[in-house]
DNA sequence: ATAATTAAAGTCAGGAAAGGTCAAAGAGGT
DNA sequence: ACCTCTTTGACCTTTCCTGACTTTAATTAT
């Protein structure tokens, strides 16, 4: 068995004892407590616990520092996921728009974070690119906020 | 738990049992009673309760000397304004995260909202652009979205 | 009054204790 | 052979803690 596999069973373990779908780990304890390199901590977690996964990764360094890995229940998903993955790697103004828009009408979205998400992927945030990056740009944010909604 | 979180956690214990959102120490003899050394007091003070983070100091040296942190309140509308007219055209990556910090840590901003604002300026969005507009893109979205919540 | 002493708080640099990043090498599967 | 995923280690950044030294204010002695 990889390193990786037992790194990720046993966060897994940690997070299913615990109430609070959390997991708090001190890297080098960690990684010397299963027997690896601390930085593959690293890799398995930006690898195999990333928000596509459904966690979320908070830390700290220096002294006392930790990393604490939060698995996230999911409300809206499906319906949410699917409009992301029918996000490509890029996406027009309009198309977006109309994304929005639809989210509004079948519920997904409250107005108010329609309009923070509308904001965020507004002409004015977009003129600080240059004009070949927007449709890139303005899909990874509509896509990275949708993301955060998912719980 | 570190120090540092001990005496941060005093000082909030202090603050919220002040009717004036004052709390008033004695470097010496509260560094003590902690049990630390007493220029860790200024080490917490000087980044933890900073004015950013919505809190002025006062202190006098000498005999009788003292140190007092005040917690001050603004509305929403004026403390964001002012956030949005304290970012710049750039923003690095930790700065924006102690901003947002700070807006939750006051109220401003709930942690939905947060995490939502969080995602659009997160690294996986940013690297959809080059190095060098990054920070001016992160300025950006950040401005758009907080002014998104005023009104 | 002035000077000396004492009682505070402030500053700063250095070191320690974390976690983060990245590129290069290794392993395994097709 | 080639491509992808894994593993490693060297180096970086952030955060915390400490102690020596400085500055300021109040008190006491002359």
């Amino acid at each position: 068995m990889r390193m990786s596999d037992l790194i990720t069973k046993e966060i897994l373990r940690m997070l299913n004892e615990s109430e609070m779908n959390t997991a708090e780990i001190q890297r080098n304890e960690f990684a010397n407590m299963i027997g690896c390199v601390p930085s593959q901590i690293n890799y398995v977690l930006s690898s195999r616990f990333t928000p596509e996964h459904g966690y979320i990764i908070e830390s700290r360094r220096g002294g006392g520092g930790y990393i604490r890995i939060r698995r996230v229940v999911l409300n809206h998903s499906a319906a949410l996921m699917h409009i992301i993955n029918t996000i490509g790697d890029k996406i027009d103004a309009m198309t977006t728009r109309i994304v929005i828009e639809n989210c509004i009408e079948s519920g997904i979205l409250d107005e108010e974070t329609a309009r923070l998400i509308a904001h965020a992927v507004s002409v004015t945030v977009l003129q600080s690119v240059p004009v070949e990056y927007r449709d890139a740009l303005r899909a990874a944010i509509l896509k990275q906020m949708l993301l955060a909604l998912i719980n």
